[in-house]
DNA sequence: CGCCTGTTTGAGAAGACTCAAAACGGGTGG
DNA sequence: CCACCCGTTTTGAGTCTTCTCAAACAGGCG
């Protein structure tokens, strides 16, 4: 009855869920929303009851500091699943913006429980998928944390290449970057002018070439062992999850 | 028929749990381990089929990067899930080193299984304390990605404040860190020597005050509105949870 | 008492930042 | 179709924070 939804998709990448499953998913799903590029969706402190899948398009998060920055935390592809924070709050803990026009569709907490309730697989999946962000995470804060501008400006672009391959299917060597220095620069922790040096300077090694704001990666094998890339997204572990529910049917 | 789990006393503290849920948590944990500090529980790379609820002391996860750096990722504190990244995947992600000495249970990855099935409301407050775990890290994120020493270091210390205060019940305003200023620094993403020289300079700006290891905190309101601190951890929505199961009994 | 680890201090170097201005590019209105 | 305008990118010059290297100092333990 309903365009399955690309949070089924992402799982199924993992398991092959039952129709019973991909069904509670897609029913979950309620109120699909168009956002422009540059519009927010969330915003950092207002109140919260939904969760929101991403169907299309890109978006990040972000924080603002009270010294004015911003930091960008995370970016989000179709699949994803985001606003996870008001699942703790009434009050969203972080801001999200479209990168890209984009499609999401809203999934209420209350659904959400339900889908507990009654898929403890699904459940299961989703927490592990949670518990893959939070690496991810991690993998951002050492990167940020330790290494120099070139390396985690490579990272970041691998980071990005890596996530719009699993949508665009196939294998992608160069892509458009529709970000400005600017949010560049407050996803890996440095100056706009900064970046545009650095980025210049990569160029120079022949890491990357740029025209416009596409990129091409030069030779990602060598920048992959270069920056010590890790996708976390590749592969995810199903064999501690219960059996799913139907299995009478 | 075993001591209760710091894993159901965290989770009491959000919410009233049944009967059935404390004896699904407690029944799952198995095998506790002592870790005395220093001791490495879990190496990054290393297999992993199980998590551990930490029951005393704190340990802290970490990762190695190719250039020799470390980046300590996270604090654990009685009461913390820890390892979820064998939840995703059969390589733990990160070491787990204990920072002082430690006790520990085993929660097998097939027992959190059983829990998200017999178990519903217990899985969705797992699932919500994985994101405010997320959004904990999205906070050092911003911290190390867009703020100085100086306001680094403030808001570590507050966050283990708040931290420690959880465990020990009462108001503490001084307490004692059994980290090195390298562990500092590796947390914080700066040099052992600029650490020192930046808690010096915080001590003279009469911020905190410093004998030994152990810290007091001048004027923790201040430091609060200086830094824009925010603990993640003083509530969780959970008005989306499934009933719990056994409501008939 | 000496050793070892961790802390403190010094001096110089490097990476990243600020401020500022010029060049570019895409979109709009004349 | 052109001129203008705005946001973005690029470049320059100088500064500041943080890092590196190095050595002295302190404290706990065998």
């Amino acid at each position: 009855m309903m365009r399955r939804s690309a949070l089924s998709s992402r799982l199924e990448r993992y398991l092959q869920l039952t129709e019973d499953e991909r069904d509670a998913l897609d029913w979950a799903e309620r109120r699909e929303v168009r956002v422009p590029a540059g519009m927010v969706l969330m915003e950092q402190g207002g109140g919260v009851d939904t969760l929101f899948v991403v169907q299309q398009g890109w978006l990040h998060s972000s924080t603002n500091l009270k010294s004015g920055g911003r930091q960008i935390l995370r970016f989000h592809y179709p699949g994803d699943l985001i606003g996870t924070s008001s699942i703790a709050w009434a009050q969203a803990a972080n801001t999200l913006t479209a990168v890209s026009d984009c499609i999401v569709s809203e999934l209420s907490k209350v659904n959400l429980g339900r889908i507990f309730k009654a898929q403890p697989r699904l459940a299961g999946l989703l927490y592990a998928m949670a518990a893959a962000e939070n690496v991810a995470m991690a993998d951002r804060l050492a990167s940020i944390g330790r290494t120099d501008a070139i390396e985690r400006l490579a990272t970041l672009l691998l980071d990005i290449l890596a996530r719009l391959r699993v949508t665009a299917g196939g294998v992608i060597e160069s892509f458009d970057l529709p970000l400005t220095q600017k949010d560049i620069g407050d996803a890996v922790g440095l100056t706009k002018v900064h970046v545009n040096r650095t980025l210049g300077e990569m160029e120079r090694r022949g890491m990357i070439e740029r025209s416009g704001r596409r990129i091409r990666i030069v030779n990602e094998a060598e920048l992959i062992a270069f920056t010590g890339f890790v996708d976390r997204y590749a592969t995810v572990a199903t064999d501690w999850l219960p059996q799913p529910t139907a299995l009478a049917a």
